[in-house]
RNA sequence: GGUCCCAUCGUCUAGUGGCCUAGGAUACUGGCCUCUCACGCCAGAGACACGGGUUCAAAUCCCGUUGGGACCA
């Protein structure tokens, strides 16, 4: 059996990083198993749908790597599939007319709430065999007795009382089919083999394998999925912070690590840490899905992009790197001075906006001065040694890491100084920081001219 | 409130009855490296929620308690 999973967004908000995850898994079980990967927007509320969140999920799924083989399916263009399917359950008993109005339920409601029962629908219309009228809901004729048993893939077993369940609406007094309803049918009629959900979901389970049945499809197998919790332990969501998969793409994220996160969230592989795309395809196994909710923790998050960067190769990372470049304003310059920055910055950097944010000094004509560091460094007691420093430099023709560490030693041994003193007032005059790369990998990449130009502007400003 | 799920370092996790004096990763602390900061390397601290069973042996199996979460209302 060809295996087939889904994905079912709706596009009522972004594309967040649990949805992402229920997204990847679905991807990985199903290329582990050389099978199909759907994607299905669930746009059934009509009033919340909205065009820019399908466009947004689409592309925070692209931007993943998380390519689908089938769809986008819309549900809001299969309304006829859902309306066969409850005419055939009508024709066939297992669905009825309920003319109940909201308010008698209400009433109901409570009365059974007053007296510690739980509120379920009592089954008013369910043999009144009523006919079609427009404003009546239509609802599922539920097996209320016996069991009905979830073979879970992570959890195992999980049995059900059928006397919990109710008659549910299978359509809206407006006409429409409720959620429970056109999930399962579109799950049913996509061949949907494996649903890999949310654990949050597991409630709903019991009431669409009985309608899976009513319908005669058998029900496909379940892996509900831990929650992804923020660092209060409850469900995460925006008010956690940074939630859609697009903020991570903003925030100088790579595809890769956010990925590689995900996966290891609530899924293992021994003790091993980075795996690539095609590790993760080759190794994912639904067995291997723990059961308890995971805390997103941000540290880790950084700690594998830091990685990632790492690894990249520059070229790539200038590419990556430009549009935050940009976005900051920095005038642009050429991908092969670009390259040799991002070679100074790839350890130190755990995002690009943070690689962008400390380049500034690179682009900028002038780096913009610590006023503090300038005190603290540039102080008159250097000037000499500065000054010497840069008639060395102007005597090279071009800058070089190996000569111009010699310089600084000799410069450093003749003025008697500490090495970090002088160091840090070469860095301030350079950087305008106390912090930066190796000084004379800054040298060379700024090249010549921009360094004398530089020391040259500082030593005018230096008091004799 | 009802139903369901879950429970190992702060966090992500390994662990499927003896290999556990509980391993790895991250974060944290200290050291080394060093022109600063990172990177890298080395070291340290840090957990089986609790109580009962079962067993020669339990983090691991069973029951209960507690705690957390989700769903429904």
């Amino acid at each position: 059996m060809k295996v087939i999973t889904r994905f079912p967004p709706s596009p009522t908000g972004h594309l967040h990083v649990g949805g992402a995850r229920t997204a990847l898994f679905n991807w990985l079980f199903a290329r582990h198993y050389h099978g199909k990967f759907i994607l299905r927007i669930e746009d059934t509320d009509r009033l919340r749908s909205k065009q820019e969140y399908v466009e947004g999920i689409i592309e925070g799924l692209k931007w993943l790597g998380l390519h689908w083989d089938e769809g986008p399916y819309y549900q809001s263009q299969r309304m006829e599939i859902y309306k066969r399917h409850i005419e055939r359950l009508l024709a066939e008993g297992k669905a009825y007319y309920c003319y109940c109005t909201p308010e008698e339920l209400e009433k109901k409601r409570k009365e059974a709430m007053a007296k510690g029962q739980k509120p379920r629908y009592d089954g008013t219309c369910r043999n009144r065999n009523l006919p079609p009228k427009p404003g009546a809901v239509i609802r599922f004729k539920s097996n209320l007795v016996g069991e009905t048993a979830v073979n879970d893939l992570i959890h195992g077993p999980i049995i059900f009382n059928n006397s919990e369940l109710d008659d549910w609406i299978i359509q809206r007094s407006d006409g429409t089919p409720t959620y429970n309803f056109v999930v399962v049918v579109d799950d049913a009629t996509m061949g949907i083999t494996h649903v890999i959900r949310g654990d949050d979901h597991i409630n709903n389970t019991p009431k669409q394998i009985q309608l899976y049945e009513a319908l005669g499809y058998a029900p496909p197998a379940f892996a509900h999925v831990p929650m992804i919790l923020g660092p209060d332990k409850t469900k995460l969501s925006k008010r956690h912070g940074a939630a859609s998969v697009l903020e991570y793409r903003e925030m100088g994220f790579l595809p890769e690590a956010l990925i590689n996160f995900l996966a290891r969230l609530g899924w293992s592989y021994g003790d091993q840490e980075i795996f690539s795309l095609q590790e993760l395809i080759e190794k994912f196994d639904i067995s291997r899905i723990g059961k308890s909710a995971a805390v997103f923790n941000q540290e880790k998050l950084l700690w594998l992009n830091a990685h990632y960067i790492k690894q990249t190769p520059n070229e790539k990372l200038a590419e990556l790197l430009k549009p935050f470049l940009e976005r900051k304003g920095y005038p642009s310059t050429s991908t092969d001075y670009i390259i040799k920055v991002i070679q100074t910055l790839k350890t130190r950097a755990k995002t690009l906006l943070e690689m962008a944010e400390m380049a500034d000094f690179y682009f900028l004509e002038e780096p913009i001065y610590d006023s503090k560091a300038v005190q603290k460094f540039l102080v008159p007691q250097i000037k000499p040694a500065l000054k010497e420093m840069l008639h060395t430099i102007k005597g090279m023709s071009a800058l070089d890491e190996a000569q111009l560490e010699q310089a600084f030693k000799r410069i450093v041994e003749k003025y008697a100084l500490k090495p970090r003193n002088f160091a840090q007032a070469i860095r301030v005059t350079l950087t305008g920081r106390t912090v930066s790369p190796g000084l004379f990998e800054v040298m060379t990449v700024l090249g010549k001219e921009k360094v004398t130009k530089r020391f040259e502007r500082i030593l005018e400003k230096i008091k004799e």
